[in-house]
DNA sequence: CGAGACTTTGACCGTAGTCAATTTATGTGG
DNA sequence: CCACATAAATTGACTACGGTCAAAGTCTCG
């Protein structure tokens, strides 16, 4: 694993996300942060987050560090949904019991309840509430471009196409640093999500480092051109573009 | 499109399915079905289904027909993400708008709104609220399956986990005899829908023919030993078997 | 310094994609 | 009910992307 995900933001926490609720938190009251670090809950690497840790809620807040919610099937493959990373949420009640569906750390990992942060005075319970909502949305909307990327995108696509979305969700909470941001995922972690092996995702990395797309080096990525890799990876293209070809579908 | 896909449930409407409140309700009053009749909207086979036709609501319900959600990449490659059959509820207030992801008839289409029905007098709100409800969660749930689909299974395996995924739907509610249905899919619907070309998802079905796994043919399928094939294609492994492996993940 | 976890490389294989032609439905108008 | 037009399913030939296996090299951390 790596040294640690940053564990504060420090940064201008933007909108968008569970974190700019504590983001702002703790910018206004250092005392109201100190009581919920008493209710941190922490976990290592490859630890199963389960709901209902002694306290009362199932929805969680990521604080720091990077998860994930997975699957294994019986002769070991495994396949990666989504990941969560600082300022996410998730509700674990729809998690954890069967076992067909886990969150699983891949970092250090520190967590909190979203009904912990809800009954703080500093914040009225609808804003936390709001801004879990929002980020259990945007988590749902970004499982529809992964099944985009492991259905239609070729491996370097996908590979660009991953990054560029972690580059987004981690800029929105003050994770970037200009073009570099860290990334803790092994090679095999990045197979398992994007439905190649671990040794094709190796190739395909060394063939983006090779074009000078990408650079990647202990635990840290920069992307020099966003624009252009967006444009190669099929990311988040022009809303008016979609539009249009919905259109062409089928007159009818 | 094949001649009609089953326009009446008839058969006893088992629970677990927004259908199940119309089933019942058609038993319990025909006087409130011809009311809804008039409500009903009809889409041809191709057509996209946008949100506010007239009507307040934008949760819909399906009353006969496949419809499908999907995305279509600027250089025309198409993801499906999951269909809505007969019972099935979706909430178009996601949808549309952006364009990135769009709701499409596969067949004739009738559709209702879910406010609609609850309004009924035959129903109280919160039955069909409930109803509803469940029906996106379990549209949710099954959208996990599909990223194991197609991000970890064989060709073989996709398409089989995926037929059995329709059986299990349309049993449901009532739309199977025996162990067959009907499937107004083209081999094109599939391969979007699975991630592979449509000419190697007709070798796949050829090859599921010759083992003598499924029978294909004029939009129906069938399905002979659905427990075998269950377990070729990794389709609702036994829940303690998972549980069991989750533990094992790693220990730490 | 050694053990274990990751990454990298090479050789070889096989699943799935592409292109293009052909056959088979399906449907429509006459 | 037939002829034609179109959509869908098939087939063949060839390609290539990505998988598998196994070994070697690196990195980390106790």
């Amino acid at each position: 694993m790596s040294p640690t995900v940053a564990t504060a933001p420090g940064s201008i926490a933007r909108p968008a996300t569970a974190f700019a609720v504590l983001g702002g938190l703790r910018q206004a009251d250092m005392n109201h942060i100190r009581s919920f670090w008493r209710n941190v809950v922490r976990y290592t690497a490859g630890a199963i987050v389960y709901a209902g840790r002694g306290s009362a809620g199932r929805r969680i807040i990521i604080i720091s560090g990077w998860a994930c919610e997975t699957r294994i099937l019986a002769d070991g493959r495994r396949q990666i949904f989504s990941f969560l990373l600082p300022g996410d949420a998730i509700d674990l009640a729809q998690m954890s019991g069967v076992g067909s569906r886990a969150v699983m750390a891949l970092t250090r990992l520190e967590v909190i309840d979203a009904e912990i942060v809800a009954a703080s005075q500093a914040h009225a319970d609808q804003d936390v509430a709001a801004a879990v909502a929002q980020a259990l949305r945007q988590r749902e909307d970004r499982m529809f471009d992964h099944m985009v990327r492991i259905g239609r995108l070729t491996a370097k696509e996908r590979v660009l196409n991953l990054l560029l979305e972690f580059y987004d969700r981690l800029d929105a909470v003050g994770l970037t640093k200009g073009d570099t941001f860290r990334i803790p995922l092994t090679q095999e972690v990045f197979a398992d999500t994007l439905g190649l092996s671990n040794v094709h995702i190796n190739r395909t990395l060394q063939q983006l480092r090779r074009d000078g797309l990408i650079v990647l080096k202990a635990g840290s990525v920069t992307l020099p051109d966003r624009e252009r890799l967006a444009h190669l990876a099929c990311y988040e293209q022009d809303i008016d573009e979609q539009e249009a070809r919905l259109d062409s579908l089928r007159p009818q």
